[in-house]
DNA sequence: AGCTATAGGTTATCC
DNA sequence: GGATAACCTATAGCT
């Protein structure tokens, strides 16, 4: 690849791209003993590396300020405006404290589709795992040891069997329905990133092995719904503990999921997702033994 | 070293 | 409507 530098200028306040990329919404990222993450998008390579004042970017894509300033969501989003209005939420400011920078990045809708799909109950290591071993089988090669996610034609190749022996166990089905699903209904990208969220999550949760959480993860990461709170087992907690404690001898039916969202919308407004990942790190990453 | 519980859930089935 | 078990398996956290 011919490489394309940019050099943003920004603090690690308004965007920390380790804690960014490594709070479980992206999972084929990696980072060397120099600190330099490496990741795909696409057909993309891209390249970070950090410091106090700036972040020093390439990409194999020729417009790496677009791109990244894509990515990131930086002309669409003042992360530490939120933030500061954000802090009458005690749990909020505490976890902000802890570790600001976080973001929402816009990814590859193709790949995010399909990496959520493999996240259910898995924790993320092996997610990566999967979804790497599959990229590394059946996706096309664009830089050392890189290989862009396989494409839809790509994955009608790949069969169940072939999907375990990658250690997919029951998402392996799931994965090869999901591809001729969206092939049969002739269901773009494009056309998913034209729904309203109604809409989209509607169409989502019609793949086998695709709930609200996953659909969730999908407009959240992938399709700019801010809004969208996906509430998985941490957030679930999180809400039933300090937003919503009359959630706190119920279990997570599809009604209490939309309560507990609710709680989140009430608190976070439009911007909700962004708190939740925030919340979400702070939650995921914290010492079993700290705070219950 | 061997064991157990859990991991960013979803769905079929039962009440 | 809500509760329960089953689906796979890598791995962290125990003994």
């Amino acid at each position: 690849m011919t490489p394309h530098t940019y050099k943003l200028h920004i603090s690690t306040s308004a965007l920390d791209a380790h804690a960014t990329i490594f709070s479980g919404q992206l999972f084929r990222f990696t980072q060397d003993h120099k600190g330099i993450i490496v990741g795909v998008q696409g057909r993309n390579v891209i390249q970070l590396q950090q410091t106090p004042a700036a972040i020093h970017a390439q990409t194999s894509n020729p417009n790496t300020k677009f791109f990244i300033n894509d990515f990131f969501a930086l002309e669409t989003v003042d992360i530490e405006l939120l933030a500061k209005d954000w802090h009458s939420v005690p749990l909020f400011a505490a976890s902000w404290e802890n570790q600001p920078g976080i973001r929402i990045t816009k990814q590859d809708p193709h790949e995010c589709l399909f990496a959520f799909l493999c996240a259910s109950a898995a924790p993320i290591s092996r997610i990566s795992q999967m979804l790497n071993t599959l990229a590394r089988h059946h996706g096309t090669p664009i830089g050392e040891s890189l290989y862009a996610f396989p494409t839809i034609e790509q994955l009608l190749d790949v069969t169940e069997a072939e999907l375990r022996s990658y250690g997919f166990g029951f998402r392996a089905p799931r994965i090869i329905a999901a591809a001729h699903f969206l092939v049969a209904n002739d269901i773009s990208m494009d056309a998913l990133a034209g729904l309203p969220y109604s809409e989209l999550v509607a169409t989502l949760t019609k793949i086998d092995g695709c709930g609200r959480k996953i659909a969730d993860c999908i407009a959240l990461f992938a399709f700019g719904h801010h809004h969208a709170v996906p509430v998985d087992t941490h957030i679930w907690k999180i809400a039933r503990n300090h937003f919503a404690p009359n959630l706190a001898d119920v279990s997570l039916t599809p009604k209490n999921y939309q309560l507990a969202v609710d709680a989140f919308h009430d608190r976070f407004g439009d911007y909700a997702g962004w708190a939740q990942q925030i919340l979400f790190y702070q939650q995921a990453t914290r010492k079993p033994k700290s705070t219950p």
